[in-house]
DNA sequence: CCAATCACCTAAATCGATTTAGGAAATTTT
DNA sequence: AAAATTTCCTAAATCGATTTAGGTGATTGG
């Protein structure tokens, strides 16, 4: 069925030379070798004639080079990270890399599992959107000598290098744009667990734009396992008990959809009953009715800043070593319909 | 900086003992090659002591098995190919398989390079969508001994095998759908090139739907490199001469995208100027308004087949050898607003 | 005619694992 | 005590490439 693939060897036997010779040929390596002309165009002209495919995991071996690097996120179906995925896949192949994505679920020992496994397939690299709530093991790894960036979701740690949005900012930047725009009382949409670091620095910026106003806090945790059902009954309830918020931040894009799903269900309008905006832009947001405004984050900047420092340690260029080490990249308030407070009150 | 892994050498060396000893254990065949319990023991601690990984690239050197298979989709970050890739991911994680992940934007070119590489990476099998208007380069790659499974799209072809949805059943569903709610002049709209399988067996199921009741076929083709820009101005154009369809089929997700973007700017409502229904269902489609109809595709069961296929092929079982080469699985119609035609008229 | 130079190529080690045939020492059999 | 087994382990080939130090034969120089 699968017959053997032609080698080197194959070639260097079939034209009765070496396979130093071919390698170097092969290679481009034939002039500063002094190797006669006709026998590059010998090799070359057989190479093609048997169909030669070099084996990169032989090449890969005899370098130390595996051409790979590894995206680790939670969930590649999740749009955010998909686009982020399509972001680095492109980077990465300019810069010829492979690239091997795994999502976690959000489970720790799952991205530990997949992580190891990265290591023993020789990745030169790991970009990663952490669930772990602290660094111990991921430190290892990096001291291990496997590059490693964290995107996406920051560690409580001053020895990884990590490139993130300014959620904190976002936070502000979106609530002060609920205030602005006329609402009392709004609810910021959390999620747990509570030590992923975009969610809580979401909900930072949230408390400080309120607060600075003199409006109490209001957030609601919702567990990440369950987020449809539990904001659906959220609402519920407190339609029923007549405490609705006056306006919604939806602190990522899990429960902007939740939300959404909720307020339609219980026939709530928006933004006449309740207004909404959504950390996190998805293009679907822009034709929605209404258009839902949101908090975008610079997906590909992030894919772009992480790559280029993935390639400085694996280049080993000290080029961001007196960088700091975590950057925060500015997101973007996009204002549209589901923020436009109807009459003052 | 990067110092060198321990390797099973190393573990050899600092116990007195041959590597094909440490290889035997840590593979666990101590038992039936009648290697002393104590010595199992030895090599264990001294593993993981020196906090030995196995390097899996000799190890698929000398194996012959990389345990990888390659994704090739023309877009990741398409919704679709994103859930399709997840799912593709749970069902090789769970085989022992890894997933490198590409990209073709559509380019042919692009898709034949990505699939040379893979090869050259000496991956056990390919799931591809292809872009390719025939499958020479593929059959090519398949006589390479390549297992090779092509999904979501079809080729005019009898060698390869392929899972897709029933895109014609779909077609004809979503349009019986629009008649029997009322409508009599439904335009489908279609994406160029001619040659992607989905979109034209979608037509031919519009088509015949639509004819059998004495409707004239309309069909409208968009360039699929200006997908938003081009449904714009078409709506413009047929709001202006006042020739608006009563409803719009969108054949895929990306012109569903533009025919909303298209509707709202031009001031349209749906469904009471315009019905709508999408092939292909996004989560967002429900809590929209209007909600969405939708011509839902099995995602889940397509990447099921399609990764059982690819696995029969890699251990050379002939289990499907004896079934049609190509599958075709059931689509589900999904009545939500964008479909409800108020007044008979 | 011998040595130096040049042009061209090869041998062999190496990356890190797996696997098979077989060997040495210890034990049992007769 | 010699022969036959057992028990436990090793040598060496192999996967397919890369790379370096060196070798061979022809040409040139003196």
């Amino acid at each position: 069925m699968k017959q053997k693939n032609v080698s080197l060897n194959d070639i260097a036997k079939s034209l009765g030379v070496s396979r130093a010779l071919v390698s170097l040929v092969l290679n481009g390596k034939a002039a500063e070798h002094g190797i006669a002309e006709s026998t590059c165009q010998r090799v070359l002209a057989k190479a093609s004639e048997l169909n030669y495919k070099p084996n990169q995991l032989a090449r890969s071996l005899r370098l130390g080079r595996s051409f790979t690097i590894g995206l680790v996120v939670s969930d590649i179906s999740n749009i955010f990270y998909s686009k982020l995925a399509r972001a680095v896949e492109d980077l990465a192949e300019r810069a010829g890399f492979s690239l091997v994505i795994c999502s976690t679920d959000e489970q720790v020992d799952k991205e530990q599992k997949l992580l190891r496994l990265l290591q023993n397939r020789q990745v030169e690299g790991i970009i990663l959107s952490s669930s772990q709530a602290d660094c111990d093991d991921l430190t290892r790894l990096k001291n291990d000598g496997v590059p490693l960036v964290l995107i996406d979701r920051k560690l409580d740690c001053k020895q990884l290098s990590t490139v993130v949005s300014n959620n904190r900012l976002g936070g502000e930047i979106g609530t002060k744009h609920l205030i602005d725009s006329g609402y009392k009382r709004p609810l910021a949409l959390a999620i747990t667990p509570a030590h992923i670091s975009t969610i809580s620095e979401r909900v930072k910026g949230y408390t400080n734009a309120v607060t600075e106003v003199g409006i109490a806090p209001w957030v609601a945790e919702v567990p990440f396992e369950e987020v449809p059902s539990y904001v659906e009954a959220l609402i519920g309830r407190l339609k029923a008990e007549n405490r609705l918020p006056d306006s919604i931040f939806a602190l990522n894009n899990s429960v902007t959809s939740a939300a959404l799903v909720a307020l339609k269900k219980h026939g709530l309008d928006v933004p006449a009953s309740v207004g909404l905006i959504s950390f996190d832009d998805i293009p679907y947001f822009e034709f929605m009715n209404p258009a839902i405004s949101a908090v975008e984050q610079p997906i590909a900047k992030l894919a772009e800043v992480a790559f280029g420092r993935l390639m400085d340690q694996i280049n080993g260029s000290s080029a961001t070593a007196y960088e700091s080490l975590t950057v925060e990249l500015p997101v973007n308030l996009i204002v549209r319909e589901s923020t436009t407070k109807q009459q003052p009150n």
